[in-house]
Parts: structure tokens; C-alpha cells; sequence
RNA sequence: GGUGGGAUACCCAAGUGGCCAACGGGGGCUGACUGUAAAUCAGCUGGCAUCGCCUUCGAAAGUUCGAAUCUUUCUCCCACCA
């Protein structure tokens, strides 16, 4: 944040950008092009009412090109969504209806507008949130395909990897309109770019999106003569070669209310060694030397976790605000470092409160029920095989016995029972 | 509009009248070992219930003692040709 100075040192910008993995490919140029305050941008596709965790790796790229004197623009797909991007999928994907798109559309806006409240504007201006719906609703078809539709070769279009394994399986195929998300993308990066008021030039993507971004450079220069760039992120993967981005639980949403704060945290902590490293250059805004250290000092002893520690707070700090990150680092040691015997009545009322565990309340009722009612198993059947297996506990206690019921009598402080499923689920059900 | 192919659990995929709650693989979960890691090994992976029942193989109707498997109609998907 020490240097939102104008002056741009771009070159140093992409050295940093590659030492981080944030750099894979880019249009030639683009360093040269940087060394002036631009306007930037990436979208997002409204598929969900909250981004989740593998859009983080393009929110923070933008919000390190903003604090380095750029000005950025979040772009949510309230046109594009409707579409869907077929690239690199492997079959046609599902409509999202009008209703739906809109109340995704507002959620995304919504969150980034937070996520990006705190950022300094720079010499262009604070961060901007729009909406692509906003310049394609109006436009006609003949229009559009007179204006835009002309400077596209469906040659080219069928020649790209995006959508060459569609083009040649045998049991999927691809409809005009996927194939057509390209040009609507383009006509973004077009509307973007010959708006006086933005006059963006430059956009960044996840490294599947390089054919949809160059379509746009291309319809700038023919349409317009222009000069725009793009820069593509490497994809994130994990060692193992899994996706990344995948709890326990599922989906790491970026919205409290989808993702608890402790959940979120807990994903950071949960990084395996061979990742942290990676992920660590390119989700924290410390300097590069200090990430070094650190990484040195964890290496020293990796049980600690120093490094996910540290990824987690700082992660769940920027996302969720002080406070959450506060709480849930708390829940973690209680429910990791303390033994539940342990407790006081006020752990417990921490453990309840919002940000925290999947709690319910209830009256009296069967260990069994209560594990359903609380989502840590999906059916009695389930239920028993766990507790068949010893994954169940009780207030600390491993617990097999299916007929156990949770009374006032066998809870901590007459009111609280701790559920454990395995090593790292938790649920609370209090009496009253 | 025509011709051909297809729809099976989270995904891929076997099964073409009873031995099918449905092979196998992936994924997921659990246990052991650990560091809330990775790797490895083992178990589980439709539901209810004290081994018996219920629901499931795109939908509905039918044939049969008996269907995921046969018939009819319908829906959707794919390829090729118009």
C-alpha cells in the first residue's frame, strides 16, 4: 500500500506478477502499454449469488494493479451469464432463468463492492463495479451482427482449443449461442474500451479465458484502431492435481452466509505444504521477501504451519474483515488446541455465535437425530455407520452407542452439546 | 422434416427378462499412521427398519408370476442429411 505512487514502474509490476505465478502469457507490448495509469478489467459470470475462492486469484490480481496506480473495473456478466462461455467445457451448459441471473447479479455486486471498498483510489479513480447487461440489453440483433458479427472468421473461432474437444466429440455438440459468448465478450472489451469515460485498454483473465480476451483486442483494433492488451493468470491447481477450491463441505463461497468465516479459515489452515508456498505468492499482499522468510521458517519445522497460518489470517482478514478472522482463529484453537472437558460456559456461548459452527437448537432428542439435524450426516443409515466406526463424538468423547439421547443431563452446562463427524466437522446443539 | 445413435446413482461406465440396490473406475467420506498436511493401507458410499421392507436405471402406460432389461407413446440430447 506504501507505493500507490502514479508513477507505474511497470516493468517491475510484471517481474512481480511472474515471481508470484500471476503471469502467463500477454500480449506483446503490455509493459510498455502499463507504464501510464490505465484502466483494466476482468468480468465474472453471475452462474452463483456469490464468487467463491477460485475467483480470488483475479479479484486480487486487480486489486494489486489498483494499488499499483491503475484503476480497475469488476465486470459482472448480467449479459454474458445469459449465455454461458463454453470454453473448455466439456458439454452444453443449463440457461440460468431471468430471475435467478438478477438476484446472482446483485449478490456479486454487491460482495466485490466490499471486497473493493477499503482500496485507494488511484490517479484515475477508485475501483469500478458494472454490469455488462447494461450496454447489451438495447442492442439489436442486425445490429450486432452487422457491427460486431463481421470482424469475427468463424474460421478462426473453430480453429481455437477452447472449443476444439467440443467441435470433435461425438456425443456433445455446441449450440450458436455458446459459440457466440466470444463476441459478446469482445463487444464488452469494445464498449469498455471507446467509452470516453473509462477508455479501458487492458484485461485479465484465468489463462482459459486468452481466445475470449484476444477476440476483443482484435474487434478494438479492427473496429477502432485501437491499442488494448490482455494478460492471463496461470490456472490454480493444487500438487495433487485436484481442483482447487474444494472443502470437506464443498464450495468455498466467499460469502458469509454460503461459507462461514471459520470454514473459510479453515480452508487456508488446511493447505497442504506442498501448495502453501504457491498460494502464498499469490493470494498475500506481503512483499516477496517477506513471504521468503517466512516460507524459510516454516520450512524449518512444517507442523507448525507457520505459512498456512498466516495465509489463513491474512485471507480471512481481507475477506471477512478483522473480526471474523479474530473469531475464527479463536474457534480453531478451541475446537483444535483445548480439550472440550475444558470449556467454560463462555467458550461454548463463542462457539454459538454467529460466524461459527452449524449450531441448532432443540429440546431433548436422540444422538442420532441430532446429527441429522445438524447436517453432519445425511441419514440415519449414515449416522449409525459412523458411529459403527468410531467417527462420532460427544463432547469429546467417541461415542458408539446409537441409542445415546442428548438431554440436559449428559450436556455441558445442562445446554450444550459439541457433535464431532471425523477430524475437522463440527456442529453445535443447544437446549432451550 | 428425414436417417441413425443415445438417456443407468456425484461423474464416467457395465448390465439387454429373475443370480440387480444394480460390475468396474474416478471422486467423496470414515478409520489407522501423522502435523487439522502429503503419501500409504483398510472400510463405507439409495432409504427405512432389530437380514425384511420401501424407492430408484429419462417420463407415462402396458406385457409378464417377475422388467434397468420386452412393447407403445412421450420428453430431452447427439451426429449426419435435407
Amino acid at each position: 500500500m506504501e507505493n500507490s505512487s502514479p508513477l507505474l514502474h511497470a516493468d517491475a509490476l510484471i517481474a512481480e506478477f511472474q515471481a508470484r505465478g500471476l503471469f502467463k502469457d500477454a500480449t506483446p507490448g503490455l509493459a510498455a502499454h502499463l507504464a501510464t495509469p490505465r484502466t483494466i478489467y476482468c468480468g465474472f459470470d453471475p452462474t452463483a449469488d456469490s464468487l467463491h475462492i477460485g475467483s480470488l486469484v483475479p479479484l486480487l490480481a486487480l486489486r494489486r494493479l489498483q494499488l499499483a496506480g491503475h484503476r480497475v473495473i469488476i465486470l459482472v456478466g448480467g449479459a454474458t451469464g445469459m449465455i454461458g462461455d463454453p470454453s473448455f467445457k466439456a458439454a452444453e451448459r443449463k440457461l440460468l432463468d431471468a430471475a435467478t441471473l438478477a438476484h446472482n447479479v446483485a449478490g456479486i455486486q454487491a460482495q466485490v463492492t466490499k471486497l473493493f471498498a477499503d482500496v485507494p483510489a488511484g490517479p484515475l479513480g477508485k475501483p469500478l463495479v458494472l454490469n455488462n447487461a447494461d450496454w447489451t440489453q438495447g442492442v439489436g440483433v442486425l445490429e450486432f451482427l452487422r457491427d460486431i458479427g463481421k470482424h469475427f472468421s468463424v474460421n478462426q473461432m473453430i480453429a481455437r482449443d477452447s472449443v476444439k474437444s467440443r467441435l470433435e466429440r461425438d456425443d456433445a455438440g455446441m449450440s450458436f449461442t455458446e459459440f457466440s459468448y466470444a463476441l459478446l465478450q469482445a463487444f464488452d472489451f469494445h464498449e469498455m474500451f471507446r467509452n470516453e469515460d473509462l477508455k479501458c485498454s487492458v484485461q485479465i483473465g484465468a489463462s482459459d479465458q486468452w481466445g475470449n480476451m484476444t477476440a476483443g483486442t482484435e474487434l478494438i483494433r479492427k473496429k477502432l484502431r485501437g491499442e488494448a492488451h490482455v494478460l492471463t493468470l496461470p490456472l490454480l491447481l493444487k500438487a495433487d492435481g485436484t481442483k482447487f477450491g474444494k472443502s470437506e463441505s464443498g464450495t468455498v463461497w466467499l460469502d458469509a452466509a454460503k461459507t462461514s468465516p471459520y470454514a473459510f479459515y479453515q480452508f487456508w489452515l488446511n493447505t497442504s505444504d506442498a501448495d502453501v508456498e504457491d498460494y502464498l505468492k499469490r493470494f498475500s499482499f506481503a512483499d516477496y521477501s517477506k513471504i521468503e522468510q517466512l516460507l524459510a521458517q516454516h520450512n524449518q519445522n512444517p507442523s507448525h504451519r507457520l505459512a498456512q497460518q498466516s495465509l489463513a489470517a491474512e485471507l480471512t482478514k481481507l475477506v471477512h474483515g478483522h473480526e471474523a478472522n479474530e473469531r475464527a482463529w479463536n474457534l480453531s484453537i478451541n475446537l483444535f488446541d483445548n480439550n472440550v472437558h475444558a470449556f467454560s460456559e463462555e467458550d461454548f456461548i463463542q462457539l454459538s455465535q454467529e460466524g461459527g459452527l452449524p449450531a441448532a437448537k432443540s429440546g431433548s432428542l436422540a444422538l442420532i437425530d441430532a446429527l441429522i439435524l445438524t447436517e453432519l450426516v445425511t441419514s440415519k443409515r449414515e449416522a449409525r455407520d459412523f458411529l459403527k466406526q468410531g467417527a462420532i463424538q460427544h463432547n469429546g468423547v467417541v461415542v458408539t452407542d446409537e441409542a445415546l439421547e442428548l438431554t440436559p443431563a449428559n450436556a455441558k452446562y445442562e445446554k450444550y452439546h459439541l457433535l464431532k463427524r471425523g477430524k475437522k466437522q463440527f456442529a453445535l446443539l443447544v437446549h432451550g
